[in-house]
DNA sequence: AGTTCGACTGCAAACGTTTGTAGCTTTGTG
DNA sequence: CACAAAGCTACAAACGTTTGCAGTCGAACT
């Protein structure tokens, strides 16, 4: 029923290939016959049909977009950001939700693969050599975390936990809490060893707490360890296991950041909108996507290209921090 | 590189009309020649070819799905569901973002119409007989909008708005304020009409401003105009906006629910984490988003269906909404 | 024994494109 | 005026599938 090449041919009297030439080699028709068969193609409502051209081309000008929980409101500002800039490039965006789940990562990577010239792994929770075997069938980037052998962006959010710990050592908290994200992930060992070493540095005790999953309810539900340790100050693996930290305390007659003072990661928009706002280590989400559709566009063919970009953090101070109470 | 369907064929000696068949109609090829198919296919790690079998199904198993604004919190949990829900009926999903534009909506309908079965169309702001038009290269089926003539699913906002008017009356509000939304939105309308209805029949003004962008910026620049009104409870047309009036309102020096009261639409998640907590018209997303996808996948290919789902919404009523000042 | 049937498999055309090659004009050059 | 070059267009094969049709073969029926 819609018009196809075909079809454009017969009505402007050339032959397929000029009309094919027409719209993916215009320098090689003659301007008239070009106007001539844009102007019945415009009239036929001809759009060329890009399954049959990546049949042929090897290309499909779509990508995909693997997160780990779309709900999450860490992924949609990257979502928005890689989704806009690709479609800016004449790129279409399928994306897909794993629900923190590898297997799902790995059946939706190959599920894909046919459909998409790359894939962009954000967060992943497969291991490395599962991800390198994966990019035989289909080029990939992985955003949030570095695979030896495989262009990534992540963001230095080693640097951000470093400077949460600071900011607390300074606000006179001796002993600090590490409220851990999930197993598999990148960023929560990152996070982890960095504050460590500050932690140290600064003469401060650090206790670790986890593995949990990244979520709002398994932040309520530690913050009865979290009181445990004895701790005056939390680090939380990211925004949202923070504001579910800071409700738990509350249950439990806490206040925050008077009693004691917890501090996320991410920069999410809710970080804005919470009573205390948040105090948080902001990770450039949107220019990550950005960067990670220049890299899977950018090295088209050669894959197994190395590159690494590296985004800095910085910490926004907002009220859920405070002076350690004595 | 990737095995195609000649790879297996050759390798397993049959003809690669008994290997297609093996996939895509079994009870067709003997048991025994399938067992050996597989294993082959299964060691040359071979996956049909999608587009290849689009070209020829003229399915492409593919569903495009248009939001205005992905950051936008409403969305999020939508899309999620509509994806998982996509996926376990082997349905992959674009997902595209419009940015409230009503161009880009229409342009990424025709863009992505050849590579997907249809199309989830949410929130348009297109005119109906834009969406009509459009409705003619694609099976369409509309989300939060009923377009005549075509499926849609929509939530019962209608119904959200008078029990919100109802409850602000129940705690003695004479005078309500309406934060419009964005010009295109039939909810909007809807919202406002039904508003009007509830507040003529419980003897109460009803203040309408707008059309105002739908986003937390809009609503905390409208916080002016909202006292200027003398109105004491105000219905946002989200809680993105409900949530941006009361910021407004706390930097003039006002206070909710003790000075203003303020209900909100959606109940984003968002909602549950701002103080004060936000009463708000809690909207199905997720089971719209379900709803959807089967009503697509249902009529494959009789479009013009005239099918419409309507989802019920409940007032949650939380800490944003008081009794009226005297 | 001949026929019919069913189960299975091979053949080849088709889906809507792109692209290397070859052919035809026209123009420029010596 | 002949010839080459340049500019343009047509031809046809190819991409990886599906599918209607026809063919083969053995079993079951008359």
């Amino acid at each position: 029923m819609p018009a196809t090449i075909r079809d454009v041919a017969r009505v402007s009297g050339v032959h397929v290939s000029t009309v094919s030439r027409t719209f993916s080699a215009p320098h090689l028709v003659n301007p008239s016959t070009r106007a001539r068969v844009l102007e019945f193609a415009e009239q036929l409502g001809y759009r060329p049909n890009r399954a049959a051209r990546a049949l042929i081309t090897g290309r499909t000008h779509n990508i995909g977009l693997i997160v780990a929980d779309i709900a999450n409101p860490f992924f949609p500002p990257l979502i928005k950001a890689a989704e806009s800039h690709a479609r800016g490039r004449d790129y279409h965006v399928f994306v897909a939700d794993t629900n923190e789940d590898p297997g799902v990562e790995e059946e939706l990577v190959l599920a894909l693969a046919k459909q998409v010239d790359g894939v962009l792994l954000c967060s992943p929770r497969m291991s490395n050599a599962q991800i390198e075997k994966l990019s035989r069938d289909v080029p990939l980037v992985v955003v949030n975390r570095p695979v030896p052998g495989l262009p990534a962006v992540i963001m230095d959010v080693a640097q951000g936990a470093r400077l949460a710990v600071e900011h607390l050592t300074m606000l006179g908290h001796r002993h600090i809490a590490l409220l851990g994200g999930p197993r598999g992930s990148w960023n929560n060992r990152e996070i982890r060893r960095s504050a460590t070493l500050a932690a140290r540095a600064a003469g401060n005790e650090l206790t670790v707490l986890g593995p949990n999953p990244p979520t709002e309810e398994s932040g309520a539900a530690q913050a009865d360890s979290v009181l445990r340790t004895g701790a005056t100050a939390v680090l939380a693996y990211n925004d949202l296991m923070a504001v579910g930290l800071i409700d738990g305390l509350n249950r439990l007659g806490i206040t925050v950041p008077d009693q004691i003072s917890v501090v996320g990661i991410d920069d999410t928009a809710l970080s804005r909108r919470t009573r205390p706002t948040l105090t948080t280590v902001a990770t450039p989400t949107a220019a990550a996507g950005r960067a990670a559709v220049d890299m899977l566009l950018q090295h088209g063919d050669d894959r197994r290209t190395t590159a690494l970009v590296t985004l800095q953090t910085e910490l926004i101070i907002r009220d859920s921090s405070g002076p350690c109470p004595k």
